[in-house]
DNA sequence: AGTATGACATAGC
DNA sequence: AGCTATGCCATAC
């Protein structure tokens, strides 16, 4: 990684099918934890190599279009890796947002 | 080298 | 509860 954005484009691609990451979240595990905005304008560089749609901010909605299409696509393509929405029209962080690798397991409630 | 901007986040009003 | 202002880190001019 010559440059921190590579590191961003990495941990982006860490993100597994099925969830979702914030800005912040993704920035910290870059090493960055008050350079959301960092990151922001990394993905926004971003090659399509890194899955931008999987990173949201703390709302859990996208700006408007990074997309040609449009946010429309953005829900599509989250539901389409079976993360949900809510009638905010952003993802659900309550139960998509990716912690990083290893939050996966425990999951649920329970033990 | 300094100023300006940005796909964010947090604090104050 | 919603809006405004400032902070943060990185890139562009």
């Amino acid at each position: 990684m010559e440059k921190l954005s590579e590191t961003i484009y990495a941990v982006v691609r860490a993100i597994p099918p099925g969830r979702v990451s914030t800005y912040g979240r993704v920035a910290a595990m870059a090493g960055i934890p008050r350079g959301a905005r960092a990151v922001g304008y990394a993905l926004n560089r971003a090659p399509r190599d890194v899955p931008c749609q999987r990173v949201v901010n703390r709302l859990g909605g996208l700006s408007d279009a990074f997309l040609p299409t449009g946010r429309e696509t953005h829900r599509l393509l989250l539901e389409m890796e079976g993360v949900g929405f809510t009638a905010d029209g952003a993802v659900d962080l309550a139960r998509f947002l990716w912690a990083g690798p290893g939050a996966e397991r425990g999951g649920g409630e329970g033990t």
